[in-house]
DNA sequence: TTGCTCCTCACGTCACGTGAGGTGGC
DNA sequence: TTGCTCCTCACGTCACGTGAGGTGGC
């Protein structure tokens, strides 16, 4: 028969841990005095400690532990196991995933290099109907880009669009590029359902669900492309993943004319693929 | 301005999420209604919210997000980043360790083994002072150990050893074999100091400290060794370790005669090394 | 009498999830 | 009037660590 304090330094855990393990019941004493309280442990059950901290160190919770010792059936045990085997193999990917990060922005410190990568942020962005107007742009650069989509923005108003579908977000920016240098803007608005009907030239798609790394910048468009794609493309590369673009652009914020221009929020979501268990 | 709801959908956490925030003074509403309490979020938050995502998906807790988002020294972030890392790793290693363990289990399942690991735990052993009585043994195995221990014991009693020192622990075995067939049974128990003088042949000396895997076994020793030391064995290469023979034997309880044997309990200690990182 | 060990509450941990119970605008 | 969104408590999570305040045997 041994002390509380005896056991537990036995068993090389703390005495907090054996009043825990009394409490849930997980390992009684085998004696607690009436009238002291005092508990009591025999040798014996040193054996039950044992497999306690054994069936910890594998991860398994208080729970399952209790579960395993009450005599499980070897299917039961299997499946517990399984599980966890699971769960370690998704932290550790997970703990590998932030390393990656730590490491990169290391990195940038190490090269005395501007760090573009606080605020990326991974985002599974669902599938969405949206409503169109599409547009050819001369080239790439907001010097390029702007105009048209102002000119879009106008023609969304003129054919009061808003009163043909609900919107269900903000208006977005997406590009399209074939073979050749044209490049096609889109200027979509989310909308809940496919509208009865649309006036030409607006259309109506649906954007498929996609994974990506999303940036939030603040100021006017010229200040922020097309930096913000490179930061988004090495934040994806130091990850180990393969980008696929074009970009989304969300205007988060409606601002009322041109001179506002540097409260203009903009998120910024470049899709990426994650590379194959291959 | 956007309702807590819209801004908790741009950027992708829950409502009770931005209150959590707003609570630990992370992210504050531009504005609370007054009256009503509701918060009210700026576009340009966003920008906030997602420096905060990402940093959390750092694995950084609130608090050191915080402390970022307050405007810290390079030197500081580097710090901050550093110690991520280590924890990190600590993390991955800790993991890995542990899926080990559960492979090793999931292996005996499958080929329909019985399981020798379910009670086989890692310890620290501290170094500790012995006073200890050798006797040769004239081979392995509980037929030719037990007597030779048994001898020794009463030994032990018979020069009144307890009366010199103050034993902090219970009874140990532990053998040395050196070149040729030799062994050495040694009989130790653990002192807090070294005493003043010891009768021949007893001797003090002093164990390292080392790290083992460990068993706690009951019954008679001839049921216990030397399987345990297979099963300790086992475990120890399956978790990549390289065992440093020989293995300290406790005995935990003393019992009154050998008719009780059945419920002698044994520590088996089987130290071990961890791979240098060459 | 001073230490040492034991006892029972009970709060704190970390970042929210999850009701309970109630209010205000379409 | 019914939904929907918002609000404020406040408990629960997991396995103990850490006092606070008190008792019993050497």
């Amino acid at each position: 028969m041994f002390s509380i304090g005896e056991f537990a330094r036995l068993g090389g855990v703390s005495v907090r841990t054996l009043r825990h393990y009394d409490e849930i019941g997980l390992l009684r004493p085998v004696r607690v005095d009436a009238e002291t309280g005092y508990r009591h442990y025999s040798a014996d059950q040193l054996g039950r400690l044992n497999r306690i901290i054994a069936m910890k160190e594998l991860g398994l919770t208080l729970t399952q532990v209790r579960q395993l010792l009450a005599g499980i059936s070897l299917d039961e045990l299997q499946g517990m196991l399984l599980l966890r085997r699971a769960q370690l193999e998704q932290e550790i990917e997970a703990n590998q995933n932030q390393l990656l990060g730590i490491e990169a922005r290391l990195g940038y410190i190490e090269r005395e290099t501007a760090m573009p990568a606080d605020d990326i942020t991974m985002k599974n962005i669902q599938a969405m109907g949206v409503v169109v107007i599409a547009a050819p742009a001369p080239g790439w650069g907001p010097v390029n880009i702007v105009p048209v989509v102002n000119r879009a923005r106008e023609l969304f108003d003129e054919l009061a669009i808003s009163a043909h579908a609900r919107a269900t977000g903000p208006f977005m920016i997406f590009y399209e590029h074939d073979q050749g240098n044209d490049i096609t803007v889109n200027l979509a608005l989310p909308v809940a359902e496919q509208p009865a009907k649309l006036p030409a030239p607006v259309s109506y798609r649906v954007l498929p669900e996609v994974e990506a790394a999303v940036a939030v910048r603040t100021g006017p468009a010229a200040g922020i492309f097309p930096m913000v794609y490179q930061d988004l493309a090495r934040w994806a590369e130091a990850h180990g993943y393969a980008t696929t673009p074009p970009g989304r652009e969300v205007w988060v914020n409606e601002i009322d004319d041109a001179s506002q221009s540097a409260q203009q929020v903009f998120e910024i979501q470049l899709p990426f693929t994650r590379p194959g268990p291959t």
